[in-house]
DNA sequence: TTGTAAGCGTTATCAG
DNA sequence: CTGATAACGCTTACAA
């Protein structure tokens, strides 16, 4: 398949590479009927230009680097495709990587996608809300940035400033906590989500000065960690359920634990919310779907990837951009609780 | 941000770009004391080498084009996830375009993928699944293929042989419509999808051959077509509840529509599996997540996605391949029916 | 309005 | 083992 380029077209035209170029990007004018003949030309052999010649000219790629950790957690499908909503009318396309949340395979999407001179990056998951991130993969990202437009979802870098975008997941852990107050619960646990994680701790402090304001004693014990998959909800369901002093309301890190922890309620033929209350996080399409239908709190997801796309555009136009941009958590009251 | 190249390594090593590039790909011998020299000087400034330009002249960029319809449905991310493992191993990277099942995005996506030179092509959904594709649309896919490997996943295209991966949905079909049956259902329903759609009309045929098999009559008044989404489930749902002569079991063209179905059904007070069984199709993470959990079918969703990547890679190293391999569904027999 | 020619950052061929 | 130098396919001054 020898591949057809400008020179072919431009000799067939009888007319100059610039030529061709030129009605290619209509970047300067072309006599009417030489353009018309080029076009037809092109039309004819169905060229298409090769972006990547291109692009090495250009300096620019059209393309936006996006990590993410997990695409088995719709959380994660669901920004990314407001973002490619987005990007689609700003004239990008987004490259995908799914990093499973390890650090090493952070690092080498990284390595690829600047190798690959994209024009930007949209960063969530994985070193970004570690708790405790090694000072190399911090670096990294720095040495990054000084080259290409970061804007990173629900996180950041310790030691630096970065652009990010989030939902006020503080404010959106309060107003849940608050509404099981106001349902009359006074036994409260929190379950699910690995402790190495920012946004953990985050959710932590939010339910423990929640209780306090609310003269609720926190108790350790109706608290405990794991990780952010169902499995993790119905495992930690079970040792809440063996408690003779169980809470009766249970808050769960995201809508993945929450319906493990339901599922195992269920199966022991506790009600929901009856006997136990049950609350999630992120708002996936999944609260919605179960039964009972799964209180929760909204990310407005698809905001997010748009609204991170939106200030990416502008950092690579080199506009001024809010260096965080927070959207309002919304408290979906449902079934549940 | 003055960009650092081959050039700038090489002035500094005193030695030619050449010797660089060597050290780069590893592609001829290099003295070692100088390999050392220029290995320090490519970390010390971190250089990364230019993949476009790199690209340009191997004529090949690892990228491969992954055109999917629907981002919110998990069956895509599953599929597209398996793919990625299996990208990974072989080198390659995904470029994934969400096309919104949008005949005209399609070809958007299409154009730009070729452009930027990917070595290979994965097509899910949209026009691969039209009964009636335009003409039109079907050449623009040939004239791609005949300078870049396509591999199709559960579908094609009419008049011609394209590589393809499939589950074998008919047989998915049978096998849930004579579960259905052996459980002493007479009266099944069929539910959701467009007619539109090759999927559809191939899981109706199963439907209806497999009732006839059982000696059970095909009544059309139990057949309701719609889209693919919770929201028609629910829809249709309703209709078929008002219904004075209604089927026992129904079996829903996906997991989405059957949770619509089942989320009416329960809101009506109507027992599943008890008053009415209601089965699905993907086996989606949602069928698992569903309280009762749904019965329903296994694509196998990560293995069609691997082994679409597998086959294509094949076909870029110009191997043979088998021009069709099927994979077996699964019947998952859950709580629902 | 059009053509010439110099890049863009690599790799690959061919001498040395 | 190493160095010139010509591609790769396109854009863009600079001239005409």
């Amino acid at each position: 398949m020898e591949t057809i380029t400008v020179y072919d077209i431009a000799r067939e035209a009888n007319v100059s590479v610039a030529t061709v170029s030129r009605v290619l990007n209509d970047t300067a004018p072309v006599r009417e009927s030489t353009r018309q003949k080029i076009m037809a030309i092109i039309e004819k052999h169905k060229f298409q230009p090769n972006a990547l010649a291109r692009s090495l000219v250009n300096k620019k790629t059209g393309m936006i680097g996006v990590l993410f950790p997990d695409s088995s957690n719709m959380f994660f499908p669901e920004v990314f495709g407001g973002a490619e909503l987005a990007a689609q009318k700003l004239g990008y396309t987004l490259f995908l990587c799914n990093t499973f949340s390890d650090y090493s395979r952070e690092s080498e999407y990284l390595n690829l996608l600047c190798e690959r001179q994209v024009d930007g990056l949209i960063l969530m998951g994985g070193r970004i809300n570690a708790r405790h991130c090694p000072a190399s993969l911090v670096q990294e990202v720095v040495d990054i940035q000084r080259k290409i437009p970061i804007v990173m979802i629900n996180g950041t870098l310790p030691g630096y400033s970065f652009h990010r975008v989030k939902t006020d997941e503080y404010l959106g852990t309060k107003l849940i906590v608050q509404h099981l107050i106001d349902r009359g619960h006074r036994h409260i646990g929190f379950l699910g989500g690995s402790a190495a994680t920012t946004t953990t701790v985050e959710k932590l402090q939010a339910y423990q000065r929640t209780l306090e304001a609310n003269h609720l004693t926190y108790r350790k014990e109706w608290v405990h960690f794991g990780s952010f998959s169902k499995s993790c909800g119905q495992q930690l369901m079970e040792t809440f359920l063996a408690m003779s002093n169980r809470p009766t309301a249970i808050l769960c890190i995201n809508d993945y634990v929450a319906i493990g922890a339901m599922k195992t309620a269920l199966s022991r033929g506790i009600r929901i919310p009856e006997d136990i209350a049950i609350a999630g996080f992120d708002d996936t399409q999944l609260a919605s779907a179960m039964n009972p239908e799964l209180t929760t709190v909204s990310q407005q997801s698809e905001q997010l990837g748009r609204q991170a796309m939106l200030n990416l555009s502008k950092l690579i136009q080199k506009e001024k951009v809010k260096k965080v941009t927070v959207l309002a958590p919304n408290l979906m009251i449902r079934q549940s609780t």
